[in-house]
DNA sequence: GTTTTTCCGGGGGCATTCCCCACTTGCCGA
DNA sequence: TCGGCAAGTGGGGAATGCCCCCGGAAAAAC
């Protein structure tokens, strides 16, 4: 990490963070296959400047989801702490879904990376779905989701989910309904 | 129709059909997203000729998926003949969820027609809906699938399920193992 | 065979995006 | 306070894709 070298120059953080923010906004409203220069426009910072933070997309996804998948998961632990195994993997399947859908090619870049290696988000994104085989595993224990399912089926469905949740427009309550009929297959 | 009005000249068929065969070809390959003139090129006619026989790359999906979905309806009808409602609607589903891959970002491009009466591509992919319609009424008056289900959310949630094979290069067994799991909300 | 009509075609303009370069700025430590 | 050097700047090149223009060629009509 380059924050372990050096404290990193003021002026630099601050584009750094200027960049993030940029990004974070111009992502929910034109999705993360926008243009990186109206990226850089929208920080006040030059194209170069965003292009040395974050030499390709990948990173600079990886970098913005990092906080809004810290959130998630502890929605996560909230939702095991307070409900059933059974109720617990639903709602965090609806929310997973819904949350995913807000930047609108997120699955798209989620499935790319999903099987390989390589990507620059798959360190950022792995949680999500190993949280989501913890969720399961739970829930397999206690009879409430069939056995011959594995955690990546339901993670990439989710992201299918997800993708038409974002396609078709759905509110909230009509996100929740097409999950809740599209993973109807999981539970016993 | 301009066909109805005078025969066509013989080489702007040719070229006409040209385009056609050049398209589904490089829809396999690339997607359905792919260079117009590039397709121009593969047909050996100038891209100009494409662009005035197709405004629109929706009107030249339209006309490619003619023939596809007029084979897939046949293939409907002969599933609605020799099986149960339940067994037709459940292959059915897999059917299309598999034909619909093959062009790779096809699921996106129907997804945006469907609420857009103002598409080319309208006229053209109608039909799916509607003769999953067909099969899913059939379903339920047997008691084979749940009341509480339209057939635009069925088909809303098989472009879901293609999008979700095509992405994760599942082969012909995955994807019917994904359809299955996906789709078992629907039947009662 | 000639005329008329229709259609072809490839070059090029315009827009978009990514990314690199030479030059400038301004922070940090002595 | 001040100089060195890390970091920033934004114009522009390169690649790509869409689409229009207009001279020319081929097919149809006579």
């Amino acid at each position: 990490m380059a924050t372990t070298k050096r404290p990193m120059r003021a002026d630099a953080q601050r584009n750094r963070d200027a960049i993030l923010t940029a990004a974070r906004e111009t992502f929910q409203v034109e999705g993360v296959l926008t243009s990186l220069d109206g990226i850089a426009l929208r920080a006040g910072v030059g194209n170069a400047t965003l292009y040395r933070n974050f030499p390709t997309r990948d990173d600079l996804l990886a970098a913005v989801m990092q906080t809004s998948i810290a959130d998630a998961l502890t929605e996560a632990d909230e939702l095991a702490r307070t409900l059933g195994p059974r109720e617990a993997l639903a709602e965090w399947l609806k929310h997973l879904t819904w949350q995913l859908r807000i930047w609108h090619d997120l699955p798209y870049c989620l499935a790319a990376a999903h099987h390989d290696d390589a990507s620059p988000m798959k360190p950022a994104a792995d949680p999500l779905p190993a949280r989501t085989g913890v969720l399961l595993a739970a829930a397999k224990a206690s009879g409430d989701a069939t056995a011959d399912i594995t955690a990546d089926e339901v993670y990439e469905l989710v992201l299918a989910l997800s993708w038409a949740v974002d396609r078709f427009q759905d509110d909230e309550p009509a996100a929740r309904r097409r999950v809740a009929m599209g993973t109807a297959g999981i539970f016993a």
